[in-house]
DNA sequence: AAGCTCGCCTTAGCAATGCTAAGGATGACT
DNA sequence: AGTCATCCTTAGCATTGCTAAGGCGAGCTT
């Protein structure tokens, strides 16, 4: 009653057909016995590899963070390039499975190769110039920004057609009709909420703020 | 069989007892099931007043916002210092109630008045220099990274007694006992993931940035 | 080779969840 | 008095995460 050729789970398999499938079903339809038939098993099987299905989920948190292949910078480049990459490479990581922010902020558990990839960074940081401190705040504040980001980005897809084509227009009958409204013009300029320009924006407002917060230190 | 004096359900009367309750028993804890209990009521009783579990985590998300009491800067006062009272507001909303900053991210819908003080706050940015779609980023960014602090502030609380009541040690014994480790310097120092300094340093780095930008958008 | 153990999976099933269906009580209005 | 809408009830369904108990085969011991 095999369905396909299993060459005995693993816990690493559980997390990546897990993420594959989290991209078909989403987070919400990714059930127990919708991975075990993944892996042509029974439900309760899974649970000889894994305690609790929120452990799984730390594991794909994990795993997501790890695939960002984030870590010190390149020789030479500077640390504000480093952290604009590190933080672009981080939400395209989010981005990269469905409902990945969600599950990231969830997770509680970071494995120790997480852990000491994080130390290294700050090692780096602290190599040019950054106290410890200064260093953990600044990579704490901006993974807390791209984390909440791409939250937003892929924040509930609503079933009955959320957007009635026109979303200025919708936005307007909130508004009393107020076409000044700034927040009318902020869309009508290409403003958004989402997507590469917005999110470029405030991470380079992070940056240019600490810049500042850098030099502020030194003195 | 009435359990206490119920003066008739009121869909405003949901949004506020679950709101009583998910201080008692966390986001996980509250069922529909026990929010009916908590008003002396069957349960399907309350789906005459809401449409589903999400429409009224929607309302308590609605309710948090609009509790910050956000709004225009008062008279004479600095758009600096006007948002990062907004965000020191925001956070406390969020801190307030259990779970409140993911029942915020969760949520994506937004009643008509939170659109509203939306729009008045951008008003008032673009009346101090800011364009349109500038104030609208700068609220974006400053809102997202809000939600992601809190959000990992309130990240879930181990059962199993997370903190072996000495983390630095704990983190040692990850970094292969690497007492050197920029990681175990900035804690010990005093650096913190959440908390009030942490998140007024973001902050502060936010607005220094914010600055930068807005007088580069002036030239 | 017989038997034992242990790793990994199965079948069966439990308590809890969100939600629906159908009907009953209560009051207002004609 | 009768009708209707409002707001709640009882009953129950499908699904969820998870546990209990047992089966089965590979490899080790004797």
């Amino acid at each position: 009653m095999c369905a396909t050729a299993r060459p005995g789970l693993t816990r690493q398999t559980l997390i990546e057909t897990a993420l594959r499938l989290l991209d078909e079903v989403g987070l919400e339809g990714l059930t127990v016995r919708r991975l075990a038939a993944e892996l042509g098993v029974q439900s309760p099987a899974l649970y000889w590899h894994i305690r609790s299905k929120q452990e799984l989920l730390d594991g794909m948190a994990d795993a997501i963070i790890l695939a960002a292949g984030m870590g010190p910078p390149r020789h030479g480049e500077a640390w504000q390039d480093w952290l604009a990459r590190r933080a672009r490479a981080f939400r395209q990581s989010l981005l990269a499975h469905r409902d990945g922010a969600r599950i990231v902020a969830d997770a509680a558990w970071l494995s120790p190769a997480t852990v000491r990839a994080f130390n290294d960074e700050l090692a780096a940081m602290v190599d040019r110039g950054f106290t410890p401190v200064l260093a953990l705040r600044t990579i704490t504040a901006l993974s807390q920004y791209v984390t909440g980001f791409v939250l937003q980005e892929q924040a509930r897809p609503r079933k009955h057609a959320e957007e009635p084509a026109d979303p200025i227009a919708a936005l307007s009958d909130l508004l009393d009709g107020d076409t000044s409204a700034p927040l009318l013009a902020a869309i009508r300029d290409g403003g958004t909420t989402t997507g590469d320009d917005a999110f470029e924006h405030g991470l380079q407002v992070l940056i240019d703020g600490t810049i500042a917060a850098l030099t502020a230190q030194a003195t």
